[in-house]
DNA sequence: CTGCGTTCCGGAATCGATACCATGTGCGTC
DNA sequence: GACGCACATGGTATCGATTCCGGAACGCAG
């Protein structure tokens, strides 16, 4: 920046007002200064800017696992809107560990990021909390119940609706021996089985003909569960994921047990990923706009720096049922012996 | 850092030196300061830091597409090994957009990225070639061939090996009307379709009798691309996919069309994703690690990080051909009427 | 002609850290 | 006893920008 000052023969000063576009300029100055930044090819410091403007111009996403097709597209969504606001993102994996995601956020506020977006492994690792209700900049959380003192704008899914719709679906086709597998104790897990419960009570049955097995949003846990439901001498009619890669190791299970979905057994995923559509039968799906969560979060944060007073707000976005082959009618009572072990 | 200062009662670069394990620290000296910062909870400021120390302790990674696996996958990759030589990771995606590659790799540098790993849409897009070229920092090119001006180490795959195994393996099976759908022209799409073509040498087949449809990877590509080569009255016996969301296309239409792979016509997928397992019948694959891609990347850019003098690099990782039922012995000739329309 | 306001520009402090240089102290050596 | 050296420490310039403040130049009214 001196360089270009002193070609220009002016001050350090009158680049900045000039590029910062202050009113105090002349118009025999901006020429020249504008001259100079071009014959040296200038570009600003954006560090320097930074520290001196308190403003990095910079957001931290943290998150659980990018390999996960859900979590690449929030990512995506979030980083398109980002960079369009002339914010750059600074991205951190946590690998499923809670101590990962608390310290990736005290990286980010050691970077100075404007604010954070974070979709975390745990609701209630409480280092986490304290870091995050530490934090001084906006702070958006995905898909997540956190306590009072965490300050912060929320992006959530109504799970609730699509997953009631699906239950339903279910219902209405007979089947009444359900099960749900589920990952982590966090709010989609939470929400999707209180939804399931209340369609159960909709229809007037006892609920304890539901199945739940909760555990991790991953591949293995959905093959355990799958095998386990299916292993018992009267496994359910239908069975729920609640994750998309449960989803996929489930119909692991069920593909290589030479399973037919909609007719031995019904099965709704979850996020209409590529496998739901390319599986035959094509799976039935509760999906969710996933690029859209990235994009309002990244919304919803800018408008936070932008107005560091504003109140938080919490975006609820809808799913929905997509009804698929996979979903068939119920079989008589006592199927069990029709299943290959 | 003046706060520490005044509390411990001794000079701020005393703390300076403690903090950064300076040799000219007494024990009592680093009692004191490290008390201070442990009632103050200090942390230093990584951006003043890096303006004064001239190294930003961040690493840009500019990608086509974080939703597509493929990337997703490499950008975790070197995301786990760059936090865990404390870089953190500039996320950008360039949506297939050329331009934005290149205005992303100045954006990284105005931001003083130590370093840049870049996945580019296109090797010939000029402005960003120069815009690489130009660059003062280390820079690590994927998959990429670039013109010699580029100064850069490389982690390629070498496709040729695994595609050969696929190749040989159709041509045992009696195929010789083989169509390869490629994405863009870039090193991986080139290098496949060499291979293929040095198997029909190999067999002294008339190389006449592959079908090549090059275009960009996409799913819609993938659609379109099978959809022609199935429209003929003498479609190939064989189908090759140049990347995972070519494949997905492919698939799609193929399942829409009923047909059985490995009977009807055969196939050959891209890259080991969840469909290719969980697709019935199994899809026969070329594979490569794609998280040791990513990981090799930041090991690349973080040694020319510390030397920065030494020289570039290539790493040439292995690809794998992994038969599935999806490849199946070639029908007899004529088998054109059985293709439904 | 003087006084005052407007416009525009340069100088210097500042953001939060690092690193060089100078200073002060204690100790061994001749 | 004087000198030199090693070790610790404080002061200050610096990284590359922004921003406040003071002042020059000019116009215009009293």
């Amino acid at each position: 920046m001196r360089e270009v000052a002193d070609r220009a023969g002016v001050a350090m000063s009158s680049v900045s007002r000039t590029l910062s576009g202050h009113p105090d300029v002349s118009d025999a100055m901006r020429q020249r200064v504008l001259a100079a930044v071009d014959e040296l090819g200038y570009k600003p410091d954006l560090l320097a800017q930074g520290l001196r403007s308190r403003a990095s111009l910079s957001v931290g996403f943290v998150a659980g696992d990018i390999s996960n097709p859900l979590l690449a597209q929030i990512v995506r969504g979030a980083e398109v809107a980002l960079r369009e606001a002339g914010y750059s993102m600074l991205l951190t994996n946590s690998l499923v560990d809670p101590e990962l995601d608390q310290r990736n956020i005290e990286l980010l506020e050691q970077r100075r990021a404007d604010g954070m977006i974070v979709l975390l492994v745990s609701e209630s690792h409480v280092p986490t909390i304290d870091a995050l209700a530490g934090l001084e900049v906006p702070l958006v959380v995905v898909e997540r119940d956190l306590p009072a003192r965490v300050r912060a704008s929320r992006v959530l899914s109504d799970h609730r609706s699509g997953m009631m719709a699906a239950a339903r679906h279910l219902f209405e086709l007979g089947h009444r021996r359900i099960a749900l597998v589920g990952g982590q104790d966090v709010r989609p897990t939470r929400t999707r089985r209180e939804a399931v419960e209340s369609v159960y009570d909709e229809y007037g049955e006892d609920r304890s003909q539901l199945v739940v097995r909760e555990g991790v949003f991953s591949i293995d846990h959905g093959v355990a569960a799958a095998r386990e439901l299916l292993d018992v001498p009267d496994p359910p009619t239908a069975m729920i994921a609640g994750s998309n890669q449960i989803m996929i190791g489930m119909l692991q299970v069920i593909t290589d047990r030479g399973l037919e979905l909609g007719r031995d057994v019904s099965f709704v995923g979850c996020d209409d990923i590529d496998v739901a559509k390319l599986y035959r039968p094509h799976i039935g799906v509760v999906d969710r706009d996933r690029i859209a969560i990235g994009r309002t979060a990244a919304e919803l944060l800018l408008s936070h720096i932008q107005d560091p007073d504003a109140l938080p707000r919490e975006v609820l976005l809808s799913t929905y049922y997509i009804p698929r082959e996979s979903v068939g009618p119920a079989p008589g009572e006592r199927v069990a012996g029709r299943v290959p072990v």
